[in-house]
DNA sequence: GAATCTCTTGTTTTT
DNA sequence: CAAGAGATTC
């Protein structure tokens, strides 16, 4: 047994959490000072030292990413897989659960996993069917209150109708939505967390036996579990009983919670103090930061110290200040990813690597002309989040199929496809076998069936929906009978439903991009079919010691992991490239070169959230901010547009209140302030050459007027110059041609 | 029933 | 600007 490599490499307030002997410990770990480090080395540490079964221990994430990642490195250190340890997210873990005991949860065998999407597009037909105007009443408000109420635990028959103020027809959606997904054996995220933890309720033999089973519970991002997940945590702690033996280690920080919209509560990590009180307790707190250089660390303090109700924390470190943080303000977003192109062209020359650059964002929009600027330098990157592979419309469709073989009672995947390629079957008929369905409580497919045989369609509308029928149970009968692996059944699939045929027939890019997409899906079946998941991996072995046992067709079992994992990961990972993401999936990681781009006011902070009084939600835009900051190592460049495209039109920005509150002294303005709109209207070329050539251009532009041959002075902070441009007048903006600087 | 056109509406962030 | 809904035409 080998305790230096485990304790060696740590300081010591690390090491004092990685061997706490508390029963209960809440470490509080501020950005970059180690965090993950710690969960994987207690880990190691009550493996080898303490002698805990893998077996024996549940440790939960919020990602996908993170999970694997976690593993990883337990099973680097350990030098050896711990096939039988539970690794996974919240959602991935109470889907295990809810598959390994199905019946017990009070579902279908071969239940399916809906995304938002899907979940969107049957509150509207529900919403439909009940009458309710959809102009007046907000299909996705009526979304966000059945998620909040399953994140907060609440059934529909639980829900105070007096508290809803006049607006009790989301009420009946939620009721008959609920019952709709009963009906036909979807499950959507929020479900996910709610039955698991209605599972520990309803069941107290299961809760018994994983109460027994996990002696130790590790959490990572504590600070954004919502009400489900820690009530799901407390029960399976058996907190409340003073003889519980289970220890629980969750690791969190205050300054980093980003996910209260999605029913994130901070307070649980004050509550866990006094909540998980069973035997020992302990608080530890990481505050020295291995990351960044001081000056960013000091940025990040002054930002997050705006906030009110911190638990209080500040990151220091042993290395040196590094440089000065830049600040570039742009005329426009091209501008701006002009800029942040050169400064990577810069860093690559200069032998970095591409890599450990990240450009981030408020919002995945913003990509669009930053992807446009390397594209056209010629600059490999990579974008993280925004649609996801298995969210786009064509892979969802072919996963519909999927579905409905899978699964003939899913609804939602029917209605996706029935006309998909079109085939026949119109608006018209799909109404007619929805509101039969609607009237017997029966699912759609049995609802179509009946009405042919009962000829209550017309001739022409049976025949069509009889085609389709037929070719899903041809579809069915392909993947049951053959022993033929899962990528040669949606290779099958695919090429049975015709989808590339319907798509590709279109004469434009963006159909090529949806064949290759299809062709796409079947790599990632043959990847999914040589890897696998791991978690499930862990509750195969597992649940031989358990009397229920896990049995998934490899169909079903890639088609959770596409609704679950919405396919990060796939193609150009070995490719040495930028990495673009938004500031959300940012959230542990770090970068030598970091861009935090759209610092302007309504854009980051996010408009919605400065109409907030309460200032509840600006305080989480300022964390994000905090995130932001503290993903770089080595320099930080912060850009923010005078102009910008929205919606197609061009409105002014202004700075956002964030870049005030970083101390001066910590700034380098690579540019100073353009007052001149018309300027905004000018293109990337006069900016690259006159900060390239160290013209300083200053408050103020004098310009006679613009057209061939301007020419203009430029006033920097000290400096002057006179410059010529040539100016275009194209359609309704002006784009600047070129510049030559004369004095 | 399908394809095409016009008009409106709107985007924060993700499991 | 772009996607979705609604209306119109084939």
């Amino acid at each position: 047994m080998d305790i230096s490599q485990i304790i060696d490499p740590l300081n010591k307030a690390q090491r004092q959490a990685v061997c706490s002997e508390a029963q209960n410990t809440l470490v509080l770990a501020g950005a970059g000072s180690g965090k993950t480090r710690v969960l994987v080395h207690r880990i190691a540490w009550l493996v080898q030292v303490e002698n805990v079964s893998p077996y024996s221990i549940l440790a939960v994430t919020f990602t996908n990413k993170a999970a694997g990642e976690m593993r990883f490195r337990i099973e680097n250190l350990l030098k050896t897989p711990v096939r039988n340890m539970w690794v996974g997210t919240f959602h991935g873990l109470a889907h295990r659960l809810l598959r390994s005991h199905w019946q017990d949860a009070g579902l279908v065998e071969n239940f399916q996993i809906i995304d938002s999407d899907d979940q969107l597009r049957l509150i509207k037909r529900i919403m439909k069917e009940l009458g309710i105007d959809d102009k007046q009443n907000p299909p996705r408000e009526v979304q966000w209150f059945i998620n909040e109420s399953k994140d907060n635990g609440l059934r529909a028959e639980q829900i105070n109708v007096r508290e809803l103020h006049n607006r009790e027809y989301m009420l009946e959606v939620y009721q008959q939505y609920e019952a709709l997904c009963q009906r036909t054996g979807l499950v959507d995220f929020a479900e996910l967390l709610l039955r698991a933890h209605e599972l520990w309720l309803k069941q107290p033999h299961l809760l018994k036996h994983y109460q027994q089973r996990f002696s130790h519970i590790l959490v990572d991002e504590f600070q954004d579990t919502n009400t489900i997940q820690y009530a799901w945590l407390k029960v399976l702690s058996a907190n409340n009983l003073p003889q519980t033996q289970i220890s629980t280690f969750v690791v969190g920080d205050d300054d980093q919670s980003i996910y209260g919209w999605r029913g994130a509560k901070i307070e649980h990590i004050r509550e866990f103090e006094q909540d998980f009180k069973a035997g020992s307790s302990a608080t530890v707190r990481l505050e020295q930061n291995y990351r960044s250089t001081g000056n960013i660390l000091d940025a990040a303090n002054a930002v997050i110290a705006n906030n009110s109700e911190r638990l209080g924390k500040e990151l220091w470190t042993e290395d040196g200040e590094g440089e000065l943080l830049q600040v570039y303000q742009a005329f426009n977003e091209i501008d701006e990813a002009a800029y942040v192109a050169g400064q990577i062209e810069k860093w690559v020359e200069k032998g970095g690597k591409r890599s450990e650059i990240a450009i981030l964002y408020r919002s995945n929009a913003q990509s669009q002309p930053h992807e446009y600027e390397l594209v056209k330098r010629a600059i490999p990157y990579r974008v993280y989040g925004g649609l996801r592979f298995y969210e786009r419309a064509e892979i969802k469709d072919a996963l519909a199929y999927l579905r409905l073989v899978s699964n003939r009672q899913d609804d939602a995947a029917l209605e996706r496809i029935i006309n998909v390629p079109t085939r026949g079957i119109g608006q018209r008929t799909v109404d007619i076998i929805r509101m039969a369905a609607r009237e017997t409580q029966q699912h759609l497919w049995q609802t179509a069936q009946t009405l042919i045989a009962e000829q209550r369609l017309t001739a022409r509308a049976a025949g069509s929906v009889q085609k389709f029928v037929d070719l899903i149970d041809e579809m069915s009968a392909l993947v049951t009978d053959n022993s033929m692996s899962l990528s040669e059944q949606i290779t099958h699939i695919v090429e049975v439903s015709l989808l590339k045929e319907f798509h590709g027939k279109e004469n434009s890019e963006r159909a090529q991009a949806k064949v290759e997409n299809l062709e796409e899906l079947v790599n990632a079946a043959k990847r999914f079919d040589d890897e696998g998941d791991p978690l499930l991996d862990a509750v195969k072995e597992s649940n031989e010691r358990m009397p229920e046992t896990l049995s998934m067709s490899p169909l079903a079992e890639f088609l959770a992991h596409a609704a679950l994992e919405a396919g990060e990961g796939q193609a150009d990972e070995w490719e040495d490239c930028v990495q673009l993401m938004s500031l959300h999936s940012a959230k542990g990681l770090e970068f030598e070169l970091v861009f935090l781009t759209g610092l302007e006011q309504g854009l980051f902070p996010h408009k919605n959230a400065l109409q907030d009084f309460s200032g509840g939600r600006l305080e989480e835009e300022r964390r994000l901010c905090y995130v932001g900051i503290t993903r770089a190592r080595q320099q930080l460049h912060l850009t923010h547009a005078e102009s910008r495209t929205i919606y197609g039109r061009n409105e002014r920005a202004y700075p956002s209140q964030f870049l005030t509150e970083i101390p001066a002294d910590l700034i380098r303005q690579v540019r100073a302030v353009s007052q001149s709109p018309a300027f905004a209207a000018s293109c990337s070329h006069f900016n690259n050459e006159a900060s390239e050539d160290g013209v300083s251009i200053g408050q103020r532009v004098t310009h006679k007027k613009f057209g061939e041959g301007t020419v203009i002075d430029i006033e920097g902070t000290g400096a002057r110059a006179r410059v010529q441009v040539n100016f275009d007048y194209e359609g309704s903006r002006w784009l600047m041609l070129n510049i030559a600087r004369l004095a």
